[in-house]
DNA sequence: TCATGTGAATACATTCACAGCA
DNA sequence: TGCTGTGAATGTATTCACATGA
């Protein structure tokens, strides 16, 4: 069983923040999608309101990179697409497997996102033996007994799980014992895996909770504050509230020793 | 065309930081968990380690929802689950609308980790007339023309956005103008909704470039330091580095001016 | 003159370490 | 005694505001 941490401490990368890091595949989409249209050059206002952020921290995040801009005028679109590609490790071929071929694992497999930026769906797993040999997106599924065979053969460094919570732990372990150091976890379980294995996690379930948790507190200020639509007013308590120190509110099914 | 912002300034919540909130659902995930098992308190460390964060994050997280553990003694399970649910909003029915029932879309609307949270699907909408009255997760599929009256009838707050890419604007659009307020995307797009929308988004494919990124890096710190496994080296320069002030290395497709 | 690139200031998040209470 | 709850310290991220250079 495994023993390791499960997040590492997010350290930076040579220098690069994480929170920088997470958005360069934004920065690289909204390019790209420039370079289709053959914009040349573009100024950090402009790319980054196509990115959704503000123009500072677009500039702040490019300045980790190197000075690729030019002053008084902007950025070159395919130059930046080509630097941020390879600050990504996109220049290079990755080949990945996707373990649990549900609706979900369908589903990744038939994303076109995947193959545009250089990765390669190398190979389909699944646990039932029914499904073998069937093609999902052109790709025929393998049975999971082939696994270690698959990632060895492939040299797969990269490994989606998209099994039942159930699953995921086992497959994650034998993943990291044939050689797979980076896992895209979509069962919603926590992965315990070795020192210099990177886990990152797509919890659908708890994306929606935290919508819920602001949807709530919109309603909350609703029925106490302004009559429809007034997000400039000042954190109100909600109707329901009473938070810390012990409830008031609505009767818990147990209360603490 | 919707002009507003797409993030909000991440402001604190009621107090709550975001952060916090974000991590709330893992913790309901592990309490739930102990629960079924019948266990009735757990100490900090312990929860922890189940929710794979620290204990002292864990704890400074809870305090600011209140004091509902004992010292000495820990959190009771139950009284727990009830809190936090109660912080999410999780105690009462968000009924949520998925627009485009690809791959995708069916693999959410199968997806059991909704209803067990609250959530209920009322509604799933396609594009497709073909797929209008076809049941998936035996909900039937209703036409985009009903998107208004579904999304009135039946007081939807969350939509769910699982189009291809060139849709998802107008969709977010016409969601928003029927009276949704929380959007989770799972388009590759960036959405521009009026304040007071919050928007969530889920990028498959960007989580898995982050991946590229730290997998590059080990690669890289591999070749050009330790023989095999040693995390605990110092950043080095990888043999294909040169990062600042343009590059050394790959000549890239275009020269800026 | 204009937009980049970046120190300095601020805001936010995590971790430490221990006082306080069951 | 043992574990929570929390001020203080540290680390990280964002934003400001302007010097810099094309």
């Amino acid at each position: 069983m495994a023993t390791g941490r499960t997040h590492r401490p997010a350290t930076r990368s040579r220098g690069i923040p994480e929170a920088t890091v997470a958005r360069l595949p934004l920065y690289l989409r909204a390019l790209t999608a420039l370079s289709e249209r053959s914009v040349p050059t573009v100024s950090s206002e402009e790319l980054a309101a196509a990115a959704g952020v503000n123009s500072a921290k677009l500039r702040k995040d490019f300045s980790y990179l190197g000075s690729y801009g030019t002053r008084g005028v902007g950025y070159d679109v395919e130059y930046l697409v080509y630097q941020i590609s390879r600050e990504l490790g996109l220049t290079q071929d990755w080949p990945v497997v996707i373990v649990g071929i549900g609706n979900l694992g369908a589903a990744l497999a038939n994303y076109g996102g995947f193959a545009s930026r250089g990765f390669r769906v190398a190979a389909l797993i699944d646990a039932d033996p029914a499904m073998a040999g069937t093609p999902v997106a052109g790709i025929p599924v393998q049975h999971a007994d082939e696994l270690e065979k698959i990632v060895t053969d492939n040299g797969v460094s990269i490994g989606v799980i998209s099994t039942p919570a159930g699953a995921a732990q086992q497959v994650c372990d034998r993943l990291v014992a044939a050689g797979v150091t980076s896992i895209l976890n979509f069962a919603p379980t926590v992965l315990s895996v070795p020192d210099g294995v990177d886990v990152r996690k797509v919890d659908l379930s708890i994306e929606l909770q935290i919508l819920a948790f602001h949807e709530q507190r919109k309603a909350g200020e609703e029925a106490v504050g302004g009559s429809s639509v007034d997000p400039a007013a000042p954190p109100v308590r909600a109707a329901t509230d009473s938070s810390r120190k012990g409830p008031d509110g609505d009767v818990p099914a147990v209360m603490p020793a």
